[in-house]
DNA sequence: CCATGTGAAGATCTTCACAGCG
DNA sequence: CGCTGTGAAGATCTTCACATGG
């Protein structure tokens, strides 16, 4: 596993006894038992409902994407604001007016978000999505946004991890 | 700058202080100044060529995305293995065969590239990007790559960002 | 008095080294 | 002896607290 994904052995180890001990001294890790234990910890299997906000180009990459559905997530609903985009569906979801999100995302009981806007509107969609019962935000616009400490925002910039890799070309 | 960005000021204090000191004690940061200062660490205005590979969902939307260019990045040289797709244009780019790849990279002396093929490919990619001279890779693909100590590699990985939000629904 | 700049302290993350056990 | 599990050491990152100087 170290050598597949480049992350110390040690590290592994450390990793894994957090969450208990999986395997036997001197003798190695049950493979069956392992991968139980580490689906359980990681809540596999488990799938999650997902809103999308912002049908731009990112926003529609993931719609597209078929890679979610394999790891648990299913993007259940989509809004914009876009008239001319409201109502028409991308890969089989229909676009809904981002009005009814607050409303729709309570009757679905749905707490994950992702933004794909433009950063001018990201903190008030954030601020619907929460409103919303939106409890984990995964934020895409270039743009910090406030949340309260109940709320957890990843932020994925890609402009900014190309500046990082610049950085070290030299 | 504290309160907009959400990093504690102390931090922001000390990480100007790695590249000098930019303010007055007692007086403050002087605009202007600063702002300069900024920009020749963060080499803004320098304007860096991208190769990238792979036009598929994510591929595409990057090509289409707006905003690299505001941040001085140009994707130039664009690849893919679907003869369906070599010839034609996104937004303006001619899709390349991969075969050509190592010369175009060498030709003109791209050193950044960004991989937007299946896991699977994604390896042989890198290889052949580091072939022709790319030194940092910003990698999409759910793999985690093998790479020589002098190249840098930013692993993107969408599906693993909502993983962790998940975590913290806990 | 105020805001920067920075050693020191504190917190966190990673690696080491070896005890424990099959 | 080999591989896991883990305390301790080491490295790194963040915050504190205050000296410094306008």
């Amino acid at each position: 596993m170290s050598e597949i994904t480049g992350i110390n052995s040690s590290q592994i180890r450390k990793d894994f006894s957090y969450f208990g001990a999986f395997g036997k001294r001197g003798v190695g890790y049950p493979l069956f038992g392992l991968t139980e234990q580490l689906k359980e910890v990681m809540r596999a299997g488990q799938k999650w409902d997902v809103a999308l906000v912002g049908v731009g180009n990112i926003g529609t990459a993931l719609l597209r994407y078929k890679g979610f559905s394999k790891r648990g997530f299913n993007i259940k609903l989509v809004f914009d604001n876009d008239v001319s985009k409201i109502g028409t569906k991308v890969d089989n979801i229909k676009i809904q007016d981002i009005q009814k999100m607050e409303k729709c995302l309570k009757d679905q009981k749905i707490n994950i978000g992702i933004i794909t806007v433009p950063a001018e509107s990201a903190q008030e969609v954030a601020y619907k999505m929460i409103g919303g019962g939106v409890r984990s935000i995964l934020n895409f616009a270039p743009i910090n946004i406030k949340h309260p400490p109940e709320v957890s925002i990843k932020h994925i910039d890609i402009a900014i991890e190309l500046e990082k890799l610049v950085y070290y070309l030299f």
